[in-house]
DNA sequence: TGACATGTCAAACGTTTGTTTGAATCATTT
DNA sequence: AAATGATTCAAACAAACGTTTGACATGTCA
């Protein structure tokens, strides 16, 4: 048996077959989650025999952590932290782009869209691939936002008050899609959202999390 | 065998076990969700029968609808909409009380605080139950939002602006409770929240929104 | 070509799970 | 007290699942 860890480059055959379980893994689980996802229908959707998931990944949990790590590098290759914002940038505007592009990367309808439902699962359900997600991915987002935030507060970054509007303005960005089920009854027409709809929505918290941090009344410190 | 309906009201034996069963179900599913739990762990925690969830519910499934309507009914019964709140109130007041009963119910310790969980679950993977319980719970609650918001922003109740602040009230809500492996592990302090935790947070959240909606630019309509 | 490691396959195994069953117990009514 | 219906119980059932196994195919290097 051989178990490639996601670091080590594939080659041959191997890497086709390991690719397309990561691919259908990746629907799986963001479709049903990780226990009632079956070892044979991802098999299956990948066109492989049902033992390949334990030849190339150990167990059904060694494939989930790995499609945990593919999908991370595949949505943020595909929507970076801040695209096309250079250096000297006005706050403001480094805040629009990190909202739309976090609203990009969490609603995308392309190859892996499953991504955000995976992370959704995730959240209700953390595993053990949850540490090193948040380290390697999700903190380094969070410093970025926490710069942002402090600058147009003109406060120290570890403020305690950066830390609750960051939070703030991340949890608009989520809501959307966390409680998609809710949102759909109650107003059918705001989802599913397309390109224009997640500009739209992007522009809204903007300017609901500009407008706040900007008249915030003054706390102590 | 004999199914009751939540309305059918129950006497004897019948409702204790089945109470028993409520309770015990709640636990397991908000701790390890609906797949995972076991009839089994239920009915050994209910201190019963490996057949009582069959007996009294049918089957598992109907054991967890049931849950649910039970973990909603006793959650606003803990935790009112609107808690001491005249009309006549200014929206100010009703916009940091609705935020606060909001968080209490999510975050409530005590003997049902599998609610929450059962409901971010719920979000994730909506089930059958989910129809009724947005139309009989959650859409009355919007509209005391919207009628709280619309009041402030000095706009019809329908109108888009009022909706899409709605929901960044909420979202601000629920975000500390769907994402917390991850706000934990960002910033450990900020969670658990015990009691004065929840009012500072209820307070931001107020605040921000409030600052927000307050300076927002003009839109048409 | 022969030898060896790598990868694939169909079949089977052992476990766990929700559910069923039929007898036993309890409560209520006649 | 007898009878009837409701409820509980231990045991067993049947299906689904992740995993293992040993044979077979494929590619590579001597």
């Amino acid at each position: 048996m051989r178990i490639k860890s996601a670091a080590e480059p594939a080659a041959g055959h191997h890497a086709a077959t390991r690719t397309q379980l990561l691919e259908a893994g990746g629907e799986v689980f963001a479709e049903v989650g990780f226990r009632d996802a079956t070892v044979r229908e991802i098999c299956r959707r990948a066109q492989a025999n049902v033992a390949a998931v334990n030849y190339h990944f150990g167990d059904k949990e060694g494939l989930y952590t790995e499609v945990l790590r593919y999908a991370h590098v595949k949505a943020f290759e595909a929507h970076p932290l801040l695209p096309g914002v250079e250096p000297g940038t006005p706050p403001e505007k480094k805040l629009r782009a990190f909202v739309h592009s976090f609203l990009r990367r969490v609603f995308d309808k392309g190859s892996s869209s499953w991504h955000g439902k995976l992370m959704s699962r995730e959240m209700i359900e953390p595993t053990a691939a949850m540490d090193a997600l948040v380290e390697e991915r999700i903190r380094p987002m969070s410093i970025v936002l926490w710069q942002i935030v402090a600058e147009i507060l003109a406060r120290p970054v570890n403020d305690e008050q950066v830390r609750q509007c960051a939070f703030s303005v991340v949890s608009q960005c989520v809501f959307y899609h966390h409680c998609r089920p809710v949102v759909t009854r109650l107003n059918p027409k705001h989802l599913p959202l397309d390109a224009a709809g997640i500009e739209r929505l992007a522009e809204h918290i903007t300017s609901f999390s500009l407008a706040a941090m900007k008249h915030l009344p003054a706390v102590k410190g």
